[in-house]
DNA sequence: CGTTGTTTTGACCAGTTGGTCAAACTACGA
DNA sequence: TCGTAGTTTGACCAACTGGTCAAAACAACG
């Protein structure tokens, strides 16, 4: 029933949603053109068209990508070992996330800052549930005396704000630090910020 | 030379600005256009831009505006002050920037986001300076053994990132958070944090 | 080579965009 | 009350927007 993709179909596919996440990134949804993007992607309007059905399908095919990988990071973490070294590990792969994939990060952040129109519903279920679940976990081990006493969401949101801020806000950090690659020195702090929090 | 404002003016300028917030911290600039602006203020079009010339000055205003106050709660930090205390002042004077005046903070993130291109001047320029001012002061106070060893860049970056998360990331953190609000908690934590991390 | 399916394009369309303008309307002090 | 400065509007414009379409160009394969 589905037809196999060419080569050229799949080369083409990845070479817009290449530029269209540049745009999309930078721009919002709104705020970008199907001219940039054409431009961008070095393909013209029409062609574009002919590879996805409009501006919106190329939007979501880009967010329902980003979506794959962004959760993630939070599903590896594991109720079952060591606290500080898992959450440790886990503010690691949110900010290698971050290093490797800013683009994403903006795209995400522009989605939400425009009040998440076409991923509310992966808010309100899939990442609150997954969210619901590690509030848990870390619940317990407060309890358990193996990290010290932290509200679970805001300590997730430390994570969240902190390992983004260095993607979504990279203009602000480039301005103030200068030529130093923030992303060097960014890991060893986050390490101490998470062990001086939490280690018991 | 310069006529004194109407009654009418300043309350038709402050109904734009009102206005122009809501619809450029969601969208951003490129996102947002006249009609939507002109229906938020319920006022024409036309009428708009008899008050300000175009869309961009409109929008020039509202930076302008905005990052007369944003800055201002860095410039407070007082050097001679408590290290701890201060910084926990500092920070939350921040979050409480956030909570006022959540849409300047979205608005300000749509800028940066969209690569700072208003407003790249004032980062290199005076939040540049600021910032390093407030890093040779954090410096000292690391060298006095008045706070435990902390990179100042990242320590300030904690600080942004977190209280603006609150603001910006607003839809994402009441999916999780649900009725709670948020800034009620936010605050204790953000103290045992900076505590925490900081105090010898 | 010729045929068939895929890819690319330029011309085109209707709706939207930021912005202009003259004319109409209103506020208000003399 | 009148005159004038300030205010509001609807009609209008050129450029841009997302999207369509038929025809042309190309690739592949026997």
């Amino acid at each position: 029933m589905k037809k196999p993709k060419t080569r050229i179909q799949l080369r083409n596919e990845a070479i817009i949603l290449g530029a269209s996440l540049d745009v999309f990134s930078q721009f919002g949804f709104r705020g970008s053109t199907l001219d940039q993007i054409s431009e961008a992607a070095g393909l013209s309007k029409a062609n574009l068209l002919y590879y996805f059905p409009s501006k919106e399908a190329i939007h979501a095919a880009l967010l329902a990508q980003l979506l794959e990988t962004w959760i993630d990071p939070l599903k590896r973490l594991d109720p079952t070992g060591d606290p500080v070294e898992e959450l440790l590990a886990y503010a690691h792969r949110k900010l290698d996330m971050s290093k490797r994939f800013p683009r994403e990060s903006r795209l995400f952040a522009n989605e939400i800052l425009q009040g998440a129109p076409h991923i509310n519903n992966v808010l309100q279920g899939e990442l609150r549930d997954l969210t619901d679940q590690t509030h848990q976990v870390i619940t317990k081990w407060v309890e358990a005396g193996a990290i010290r006493p932290v509200d679970p969401y805001h300590l997730i949101f430390t994570i969240w704000a902190l390992t983004q801020h260095y993607a979504d806000f990279a203009v602000q950090v480039r301005a103030i630090m200068g030529d130093q690659d923030p992303f060097e020195s960014a890991g060893d702090y986050l390490e101490t910020l998470l062990r001086r929090l939490l280690t018991p």
